[in-house]
DNA sequence: GTTGAAAAGGGTCCCGT
DNA sequence: ACGGGACCCTTTTCAAC
């Protein structure tokens, strides 16, 4: 169930598919010297194990009219309200990630908005009528990277 | 070159692709009411125009290894070292995102690690090093959600 | 757990509209 | 920009090792 079961040729595998979902798993296959049936799988069985969670495309959050991004630290008004919190965070659309987190917030999630304006009335008019003692805004003004974490089974 | 040239069509694709990678393009022609053609070039359409920036597999960071995750604020000796740091940022594997940030941290940064101690690690000996004032870390202990933005060109 | 082969289906390209 | 069709490659399954 967890990665110790896992061997070099599922890390192979994964490694080869994990940036390009549509790649053709004949083409896996052929790196890997194996036949295409085992790399089907061998994928199968990594869906089975929850190691591998879905596949997605990557979309320019811009280009598809959200041009602010920010990660909001919530302080609730009280402890008790975590889960509804959470539960009315999720529904508005703009939320796109939320984590219960130790330091300083009791939430932190990550919104997009079409612009600041529209960032603002998010916060003032979706986030703080939900419950929260005060919220601190870091805006995102520039993506500088984003990558893979390593993968490794050897 | 914007979100304004797509239409409903797009629109409809785009719904239908982006939890999904590996959809087969003929049983989105057929939802949408077109050829397999017609969304061959429409997917080439948004390739193109960088709204589609690629895909990927979603893996599950647990189960391959990594049971800590944090964001980490960082505070920088001098604001000329911005790129610097950043580049030497990119290098550490376990550093998965960075971001230019308004707000108290000159950067924010996602960490993942094996554990508790493996963070500790990072932040010491391979965070503090590059030229930091101060770092703070928040740790996620829990992915409360994670989706994805809405998508409506109508 | 892996293979090769067969059947079914999808991806891609070109041409016509 | 879209549709139809042809061709080729991929996916999926299964018996056999």
């Amino acid at each position: 169930m967890a990665y110790h079961d896992l061997d070099e040729l599922d890390g192979k595998i994964l490694k080869l598919i994990v940036n390009n979902a549509r790649i053709p798993f004949l083409e896996v296959a052929r790196e890997c010297g194996v036949s295409g049936a085992a790399i089907h799988q061998r994928v199968q069985k990594l869906v089975n194990l929850g190691v591998i969670k879905g596949s997605e495309f990557i979309l320019d959050a811009e280009k598809i009219g959200y041009e602010t991004c920010a990660y909001v630290g919530l302080f609730l008004v009280s402890p008790s309200s975590f889960d509804s919190v959470v539960k009315e965070l999720e529904k508005i659309p703009e939320v796109v990630e939320c984590y219960y987190t130790t330091g300083q917030y009791d939430l932190l999630i990550k919104v997009f908005a079409k612009n600041n304006k529209d960032l603002l009335r998010i916060i003032h008019s979706q986030l703080q009528p939900l419950g929260l003692a005060r919220t601190e805004t870091l805006m995102c003004f520039k993506d500088a990277f984003r990558k893979k974490l390593p993968i490794d089974f050897s």
